[in-house]
DNA sequence: AGACGAGCTGCAAACGTTTGCAAAGCTGGT
DNA sequence: ACCAGCTTTGCAAACGTTTGCAGCTCGTCT
């Protein structure tokens, strides 16, 4: 910038201004700087601006992966999560800023904030770390969070009404005769519990003979899932349906199903929870509660953006919206 | 930090060499640095140090989307290239600054580069933007192109050989008894026009009786290709194969020929190119070509921090490999 | 004609670190 | 007791911007 000030025999300041657009500037010094400038191919150093200004334009997307380890961004999910942010905060002019944390992760949450390298952080999925979330809500640092809705929490959450959904996906597989639902998931994520959750809701009230709830417990990883599944049918016990926790766990137990030789729907009916592309092109397609990805990262950034503004912002529950697909509802393509 | 070594009665450089872990401070005194330091939850300020340090232990990943409006990152290529640059950069203790760069894209690189947002970049594809990247080369900023090779250019490259691949997939129709193999895509961007150079030859070299090339021009956004083959089925030149010069395309592919009753791959054969999940999905599954996006992730990164040393590089191609499936090939699953 | 204000521009401080160099304290050898 | 040399700490400059304030030049009004 000393360069492109010494060309136009001004100061510095002056350049400055007439970069950012100034009103303070005369119109034709603005642009016979800014000619120069451009001559130059001189673009302002974003570090030294983010330093005296006091903000980055960046935002940054963070991944808290404490309950897997072999889950990685490939997970359709995430990627599809990825993608709208990325679009959405280019869209508003901002860059976008993404960090994986791993285990082991303490103060992660403390040092993203203090580093200062963002404006706001968007926090995709509680893990297990609701704590560290709550705790740093009391941070200046502005955060949003995809995932589930507690009563206590102190940071806005943006995502799917978990229990609804829960209890909507279940009722489904009532609906279609059903009695012995299987919920395969890990419910020690706090947003897998609130769809079990929604699942006993739905079993209790589920009509005569309805079988009790039972939990298989199942990471989510596509393979610990697939074991997951074959174990629990290799105890015999009898079960006509399995809502599993999200789609690739779903997938992952149609695998197992049919390795062992069961029809989906037919003795066992399957559904889903996330909605990604690929349950529409698995065979049987896949049944499943489709979370509206591309509103609710709008709705994140939207959330993030006015928390950076000083407004005080709400959570918002989105309702999952029931994808009737060939593995419980609707027949079979030709 | 100021407050630290006010707190520590040290001076602030004390406190910096200390948090960096110099050898040029006194072993308890840098400890009870660093306990009041975590005490205080405080970490240093990356803005600041990346400034004086002329580094911002970031990488920046763009991708310009100058040949596509629709196509986002939703594509499953990108997704699943970004996850795993996002695992490999990670690991490697940067950051990642993501960038999505559209039309009307004037001088991009040169504001990305002379931002020094970050040490290097990785492009995504070439796009339409050789020229832009030749260019570029002449910058102290270094970076590295994921996408195809040509013979002149001044920037280290990691892709897979398009020409190989292309011949590979157009041999495979070829021996399947294939002699009317259609090419669908878009030629005028750089790694297509390789992968069709790679089906002219093979098509050169097929047996008596094999039909010149024909291109069907198509854009990479899945409706756009759905809508393109089904024109060119609409114009009733008989054909006997697909080679899509992107999964994507092939999938849209074979939903046009489904919905003119064409059967696959009795009728029509089709070959893709990518190897995304979703090809093991479809009904019928996907024949393609895979490219190693994990292998490419981290040689990109690798040439990148290499580059970012000082040293030399050089291009690599990967070579594509075949996987069969029943699209062209492989026993229809039962 | 002088005063006042509007419109521009320059000056210099500040943002929060890192780091070369100087200085101070200590050890041990003569 | 003095000095050389090593270890540890402090000082201050520098990184490249932005911005409040002061100052200058005009034009306009009284």
């Amino acid at each position: 910038m000393a360069d492109i000030a010494r060309l136009a025999g001004v100061h510095v300041s002056t350049v400055s201004r007439a970069l950012s657009d100034s009103p303070l500037v005369e119109k034709a010094m603005r642009e016979r700087i800014l000619k120069i400038a451009s001559q130059h191919g001189y673009v302002a150093n974003s570090t030294a601006r983010n330093l005296r200004a006091g903000r980055t334009q960046t935002l940054s997307v963070v991944i808290p992966l404490a309950h897997e380890r072999g889950q990685e961004l490939t997970d359709p999910f995430f990627a599809y999560m990825l993608s709208h942010l990325a679009d959405e905060i280019t869209q508003r002019g901002y860059g976008m800023h993404l960090q994986k944390v791993l285990p082991p992760m303490q103060g992660w949450m403390q040092r993203i904030v203090a580093e200062r390298r963002a404006d706001g952080i968007i926090v995709i999925g509680q893990s297990t770390e609701h704590d560290t979330l709550e705790r740093a809500s009391r941070t200046q640092m502005p955060f949003v969070v995809w995932g589930g809705h507690f009563g206590a929490q102190h940071y806005p959450v943006v995502g799917t009404d978990n229990v609804q959904a829960g209890r909507l996906a279940t009722e489904h597989l009532l609906t279609h005769g059903r009695r012995r639902i299987l919920f395969v998931g890990d419910p020690s994520i706090p947003e897998i519990r609130l769809r079990c959750d929604g699942y006993r809701d739905a079993l209790a009230q589920g009509p005569r003979g309805t079988a009790p709830a039972t939990i298989v417990k199942a990471h989510m990883t596509p393979d610990a899932a697939y074991r997951s599944v074959l174990a629990h049918i290799g105890k015999r016990k009898p079960f006509d349906a399995i809502f599993a926790a999200t789609d690739i766990i779903a997938i992952s137990a149609m695998r197992a199903l049919a390795a062992s030789g069961r029809r989906i729907p037919d003795d066992v009916a399957v559904i889903g929870f996330d909605g990604i592309e690929l349950g529409a092109h698995v065979h049987p397609t896949l049944t499943t509660i489709a979370q509206d990805l591309n509103r609710g990262a709008q709705l994140l950034v939207d959330l993030l953006l006015k928390r950076i503004a000083g407004e005080a912002v709400a959570s918002v529950a989105m309702n999952g919206e029931l994808l009737v697909r060939e593995s419980c509802g609707a027949a079979a393509r030709t």
